[in-house]
DNA sequence: GTATCTGCAAATCATTTGCATTCTG
DNA sequence: CAGAATGCAAATGATTTGCAGATAC
């Protein structure tokens, strides 16, 4: 794996803030380093950044997945009201399929519901 | 909302099986008893059955979402090796958001690993 | 009878990929 | 230099949608 300036502007990007960001979002956040960076190296340097651990994905039930530099294990909270996402911690204790000798390499937890300031309206 | 064949054949397909599957592969399931059904009416009723809390639908890191007419409670688990997805029990607790005032009005748990079978190999 | 549902086909939209070129080590 | 990575544009594939005709109640 070779050190690019896309490949670093993405996961400085991702790694700069604690937020979760489509692949179109990223996208035009780092073309303001990098004008004429492409999607297509978007998405497979995103690709790579996951295989190597140093981001994780969020699959949500909208329709895009969403990137999150934020590699330590949490949930997260889809607020249906203003779509927003957030983090919560994440208990982790022995998991069912472990128990059942499972080899679990990884767990994503996805609450949906109201955020708090949605819930009150 | 109406009851028609098509919407009864596809909640029955998906109650008959305790398994998960694609659009395409109800679609193929449910054409054997309705040759001219269509995708588009497959699609439309199962967002339909969503909304109405007959099924529910599972997003994994596969670029296609998966349905399952068992609306319990329980957690996923896709095998990386056999490409199986597997339910098991999920065990809820006070969550995190609830205890910080969000509603939780779904969760969805993935875990992603290897199978007792593909982790034996 | 009328609103809802369906089949069909075309449209979307996120993501992937082929290829010629450029860049990193 | 050689293998990787990039930009571009075209391809893919799941899902959605417009519309005219069929169906449930």
């Amino acid at each position: 794996m070779r050190v690019t300036k896309q490949r670093t502007a993405i996961l400085d990007f991702l790694r700069s803030k604690r937020h979760h960001y489509s692949a179109t979002q990223i996208y035009d956040a780092v073309r303001e380093k990098i004008p004429n960076i492409s999607l297509g190296t978007v998405y497979r340097n995103l690709a790579q950044l996951i295989e190597d651990k140093e981001i994780i994905s969020v699959e949500t039930s909208d329709k895009c997945v969403y990137y999150d530099g934020f590699t330590a294990d949490h949930a997260h909270f889809v607020c249906e009201g203003c779509k927003e996402i957030f983090d919560f911690p994440l208990i982790l204790e022995d998991s069912e399929p472990s128990k059942a000798g499972f080899l679990v390499e990884n767990q994503r937890v996805v609450y949906y519901g109201l955020c708090a300031k949605c819930n009150k309206k």
